[in-house]
DNA sequence: TATTGTTATACTCTATAACTATA
DNA sequence: TATAGTTATAGAGTATAACAATA
């Protein structure tokens, strides 16, 4: 419930911004790692080739990403981020501080490192991975 | 993360069963509220009129409830599990308990206490409703 | 008119599988 | 053949809005 609610207000906030939560997901995915073959992001999120292709699509259609294709191999593409993707990335992090703020802000600092540590234990001990997109 | 791995973890396991986990949810609160109309469980699942007749026909078909109209009011239906639904739903039950072991097993009961704390912190602070469907 | 419920439509998210173009 | 990516198809989940029947 808890996290329902955290990514629901954060839906509603992102939105505002004009992508939706995988969108950005996907865009922060992308900030981190540079030009990156879409393969390699649909293994990075755990999602397949296309899925990411159609997201891929959304955002070019945005002018958040561009695609190119290598020299190379003429199979391989890569994408990354425009200057305008770059500027939203930012923005939207706050949002989503902002967010965690709001709804954490109920416990005290100490009861934040206590919840934390608690998931961390869980994430850690079943090796959780994938990538919170809902 | 956490929440995410939990749920999808458990929808792997309702869908063995031969349900979604938007259905589990909706005979859960069929479970709970007996016999009643469409709108109050609308009201009570925080979704729209139309959400629940959809997830109506789908139970209906998998003969998992029964709708039924209103001699009084005919405008108005009832809807409340069948025979089958109301077998079905403690063994959902079971997997889900089974589903919070594997994840929350990792910590000690009193981790788990102070977990459940902190959470409940944060829901009674935000008075945060809405049903777990994802 | 207002209300109950269903239906029509639309969009996101995601998967699987077929396909295209290379390699 | 194998691989990179795209496209086609499908189904869940959900919303909004139009609609039918009844109050």
């Amino acid at each position: 419930m808890v996290s329902n609610s955290v990514s629901r207000s954060f839906a509603l906030k992102v939105e505002r911004e004009g992508v939706t939560v995988a969108e950005w997901v996907f865009l922060r995915a992308l900030y981190d790692a540079g030009r990156v073959a879409p393969s390699k992001l649909a293994e990075g999120m755990g999602m397949t080739k296309g899925a990411i292709s159609k997201l891929a699509d959304r955002l070019l259609e945005k002018s958040l990403i561009e695609r190119r294709a290598n020299t190379t191999d003429k199979r391989a593409h890569s994408i990354e981020l425009t200057q305008k993707g770059k500027t939203i990335v930012p923005r939207l992090a706050a949002l989503a501080d902002e967010n965690d703020r709001v709804f954490f802000g109920a416990l005290t600092s100490d009861e934040r490192r206590q919840l934390s540590r608690l998931l961390r234990r869980i994430v850690t001990e079943h090796e959780l991975t994938g990538t919170p997109v809902d």
